[in-house]
DNA sequence: TTATATTTGTGTCATATTAACACAATGACA
DNA sequence: TGTCATTGTGTTAATATGACACAAATATAA
């Protein structure tokens, strides 16, 4: 377990918090990263205050390093929770009277406080140890089909991400960010209609995918399966971009 | 003039500021609304602070209102801008020494601000009357594309929401908020030529809007032009907004 | 009154894309 | 050697797109 820091509070940006809803792909479903709280049975998305110095961003790369040890994580800043309405105080007065902050920064974490919130697109096997943060007990990967109970607004915080994940299918490279370096066409298009919720048709899904030429066929297959062994591929990086740039299928 | 208002420090989100990028469409071009600054020349995106017991969105709402005296504006956030560079207080420092500000707000002022832009979309023509800020001399339209000196980052934010107008043009009602209830095939043009910076093949463009199947067609036409009097549409709201729940065109 | 300049409305055609299908090939395992 | 699930590839009809051409309308000039 890393050292736990101690907040300082002069040295944060007041009322201002960061929540990263850092998706993986494994086992042909989307899974979502989640701490459990100490005091509460309650999950919350993994998340961390601002430094007065430090950018906005920045802050969440921390909050990303400290929980998977990683860094350079694919991140993208979705949308600011600022409803008066998210704030609710339950669970700072839980955390006072277990001890796991003390009474001094009771109005500090009691402020009203809005939150941006993050995606973060991590390939689920590069992620070997997670570590909570002082005020959790466990950091674990759950499907974003069976969601615990969770803090707050942090659900509705996890829906928005998953949709902004379906606008942005062809507009951010997600595929390369979720799957390993080799991967089968069946694996991609499964990685699609988790994103999209719904089914494809496999001969057009393979059909249009290459047609986009930002896949490398490399000439090894899947083993081991009890059936035709499928082709790995591997994107090409340089074209995967370009063509995010130019718009997978710009409309106008 | 309205009154103004003084600021309650006290009953303010700290930190936090809103601006509104409001588009018009006019004359074939997309007008931002800007205001210029009492104590130097330079103009700001009309803006303001969000009250700790108000949602952020009511904050930009306040800030249209009292700007153009128009409520129920299209509105929509796009961005948290959060970097410390963008903080930077020779501003403030001017509207200390004009005495636009007190003295005694300067350690408010000289925090460090994030701010969350909104882009608003309106019927140019119902602004009627623009009324200015406390800080501000004047408040007039601006062509996108001749837009005079700015402060901090508020050309970025500006450039960032007409990218974001430009992803967004074919899932959010861009036409529908901006053009009036009645408008030509031409018109509508112009408008996705604006927002999208290119030309467009007017024969393919009509044709494509009108399978859209959002359109209705009058039997008026534009009168009083020198050349064949185009025909007057109107959007179909319904099937405007259904198609933008559909998504116009999906590529998956 | 007629001609002119300009812009609108509509159509064509070749090509590309999509949706809905069928069937052969592969490979672990019984 | 046969079975079974799954992969790889192909066909076809319908639809959408991009690149074009030409006739109709209308204020203004001649």
């Amino acid at each position: 377990m890393k050292n736990k820091k101690s907040i300082k509070i002069e040295n944060i940006h007041p009322g201002l918090s960061v929540d990263c809803v850092l998706f993986g792909f494994d086992n042909n479903e989307l899974k979502i990263l989640l701490l459990k709280l100490k005091s509460i049975e309650k999950w919350a998305l993994p998340g961390g205050f601002v430094e007065k110095d430090k950018d906005v961003s920045e802050g969440t790369n921390s909050v990303l390093k400290e929980r998977i040890g990683l860094e350079n994580i694919f991140l993208k800043q979705f949308y600011l929770f600022g409803n008066v309405s998210r704030n609710e105080n339950s669970h700072t007065k839980l955390l006072i009277e277990h001890k796991i902050i003390s009474e001094d920064l009771r109005e500090w974490f009691q402020q009203r406080f809005v939150t941006v919130g993050y995606y973060a697109l991590v390939e689920y096997s590069k992620v070997k140890e997670t570590t909570v943060d002082f005020i959790s007990e466990s950091c674990e990967w759950h499907s974003i089909n069976e969601l615990p109970e969770m803090i707050l607004d942090h659900k509705k915080i996890i829906l928005k991400a998953h949709q902004t994940l379906k606008k942005e299918l062809n507009s951010e490279p997600i595929g390369l960010n979720l799957l390993p370096k080799q991967f089968t066409m069946p694996e991609l298009q499964a990685l699609y209609e988790t994103v999209l919720e719904k089914k494809l048709d496999r001969r057009n899904f393979s059909r249009k995918m290459l047609n986009y030429r930002i896949l490398i066929a490399t000439n090894q297959r899947r083993a081991g399966v009890r059936h035709k062994a499928p082709k790995l591929y591997e994107f090409d990086e340089i074209k995967y971009n370009q063509a995010i740039l130019d718009g997978f299928n710009s409309v106008w």
